[in-house]
DNA sequence: AACTCGGGGGA
DNA sequence: TCCCCAGAGTT
C-alpha cells in the first residue's frame, strides 16, 4: 500500500490504532528524561534498575551520581559493594544495588565489559526480569520486545477492559502476550517509551486526563466508567510490626556500629547494636532482658533522654524504633560490632531510619 | 503461588 | 491511611 496514491480524503479519515495514537501522544508530549539520549546498554540498564518500583523524579539524582562515579561497566565492576550501597543510600530495595555489582563484575569478565543487547543474554543476568530485559534490549537495540511494567498493565487494563489481576500468574500472562500481540515491530523502542509514559503522564492511576486522551472513544473503562476500577490487583499480605531498640555506645570519637547480615531488611548495610522485641517494652524493662544483660551484663543504666520511638512504614513491616544511650559499655562485642570514628560514618551505607535516628546527634 | 525487599508522594 | 511507583529474587 502506497500511502500517497491514495485519496486525500481516505487518508484523512483513516483512524490510527491504539498504539499508533499512543506513539503520536508520545511524540508530542514526551519528558526529556537523560537516559532516552542514548542507546549505550550499559547506561539504560542504569537507569532500568534504579527505575524499578522507583519514580522518576526519585531516581533521577541517583542516575546523575551512578553515571558519574561509574561512566562504564569497567568502573562499576571495580567498586566495592560498601561503595555502591553508600551511593544507593536512601533509595530502598537494596538487593538491586548489590546485584548490579554482580552484573557488572561479570559483564567485566564473561563479555569483556560490553554490555548484552540482546534479551536473551539479558535475562540471565542477575537483577533483570523479563520488563528489564525488554526494556534495555529495546531501547538499545530496538530488538522487538514489549514492556510491561505498571503503567503497560494500567494501560492495557484499562482500554480493553481486562479485569483479570495483573499480579496474578494468568493475569501475567494475559498482559504480556497482549503487548506482544501490539507491539510495534518496526520500532520497538519508540512504541515502549510511549506506552510507558502514557500511562505514566496521561492514564495514572488517580484521576486519568481522560478529557484529553487520544484514545477515550475506543476505552472500554471509559466508556463504562470503570477506570477506578481497572486495574484489578491481588491483595497484598498484612503488615508485621517489629520494635527495634537500638544502643548508642560512644568510645572518645568513635560508636559503635553494626554490619547487618544478608538476610532481614537492609542486608548488608550499617546499623547500630540492636535488641529486637515484639512489643514495646517501657525503658525500664530493657535491662532486665536477657539479651541485653548478654550484651552489657547486669546492672545497665538507661538515660532517661532516650529519643522517643519513631515509626518506619516498609512495605511489608511498620517498624518502631527507638534510641537508648547507655552508660557502662558492652561486656563483649559481637561478630559484626565495631567502632567507627564519626567522620567514618559517612563512608557506612544507613538505613533511612537509622540514618535519620542519629543525624542529629552526629551532624551527619 | 505467596512472600520479601524501601522509601516517597499523591489523594 | 491507602495505593502506587519504568520489578525481581526467594521460598
Amino acid at each position: 500500500m502506497v500511502p500517497s496514491l491514495l485519496p486525500f480524503t481516505l487518508l484523512t479519515f483513516t483512524p490510527m490504532n491504539f498504539t499508533d495514537e499512543l506513539v503520536q501522544w508520545y511524540l508530542q508530549n514526551k519528558r526529556d528524561l537523560p537516559w532516552r539520549n542514548t542507546t549505550d546498554a550499559y547506561v539504560i540498564w542504569l537507569s532500568e534498575i534504579i527505575l524499578q518500583q522507583t519514580r522518576v523524579e526519585q531516581g533521577l539524582p541517583y542516575f546523575y551520581r551512578f553515571v558519574e562515579k561509574y561512566p562504564d561497566v569497567s568502573s562499576f565492576a571495580a567498586a566495592a559493594e560498601d561503595e555502591v550501597l553508600k551511593l544507593w543510600q536512601g533509595l530502598g530495595y537494596y538487593s538491586r544495588g548489590r546485584n548490579m555489582l554482580k552484573t557488572a563484575r561479570l559483564v567485566q569478565e564473561q563479555y569483556h565489559g560490553k554490555f548484552p543487547q540482546s534479551y536473551d543474554e539479558l535475562i540471565k543476568l542477575k537483577g533483570i526480569g523479563e520488563y528489564t530485559a525488554a526494556a534495555i534490549a529495546s531501547f538499545s537495540a530496538n530488538e522487538a520486545k514489549a514492556v510491561v511494567d505498571g503503567n503497560v498493565y494500567r494501560v492495557l487494563a484499562r482500554y480493553f477492559g481486562i479485569d483479570e489481576p495483573i499480579n496474578s500468574t494468568g493475569g501475567k500472562k494475559t498482559f504480556q502476550t497482549l503487548a506482544n500481540n501490539l507491539l510495534n515491530k518496526k520500532n520497538p523502542a519508540l512504541h515502549n517509551q510511549a506506552m510507558m509514559e502514557f500511562g505514566a503522564m496521561l492514564c495514572k492511576p488517580k484521576n486519568p486526563a481522560c478529557g484529553i486522551c487520544p484514545v477515550h472513544t475506543g476505552c472500554a473503562a471509559f466508556l463504562s466508567n470503570a477506570t477506578t476500577f481497572l486495574p484489578v490487583k491481588l491483595k497484598t499480605v498484612k503488615v508485621r510490626e517489629r520494635f527495634f531498640n537500638y544502643f548508642l555506645v560512644t568510645n572518645d570519637d568513635a560508636v559503635l556500629m553494626n554490619k547487618r547480615g544478608d538476610k532481614d531488611i537492609w542486608a548488608n548495610m550499617y546499623d547500630l547494636p540492636l535488641v529486637e522485641t515484639d512489643s514495646l517494652l517501657p525503658l525500664n524493662e530493657l535491662p532486665g532482658l536477657p539479651r541485653v544483660q548478654e550484651i552489657f551484663g547486669p546492672g545497665l543504666t538507661i538515660s532517661s533522654d532516650a529519643v522517643p520511638v519513631q515509626k518506619h512504614i516498609l512495605t511489608h513491616q511498620r517498624l518502631y524504633i527507638r534510641l537508648i544511650k547507655t552508660t557502662p559499655k558492652p561486656v563483649k562485642l559481637e561478630e559484626n560490632w565495631f567502632y567507627s570514628t564519626i567522620e567514618n560514618l559517612q563512608n557506612l551505607a544507613l538505613p533511612k531510619a537509622v540514618f535519620i535516628l542519629i543525624k542529629n546527634i552526629f551532624n551527619l
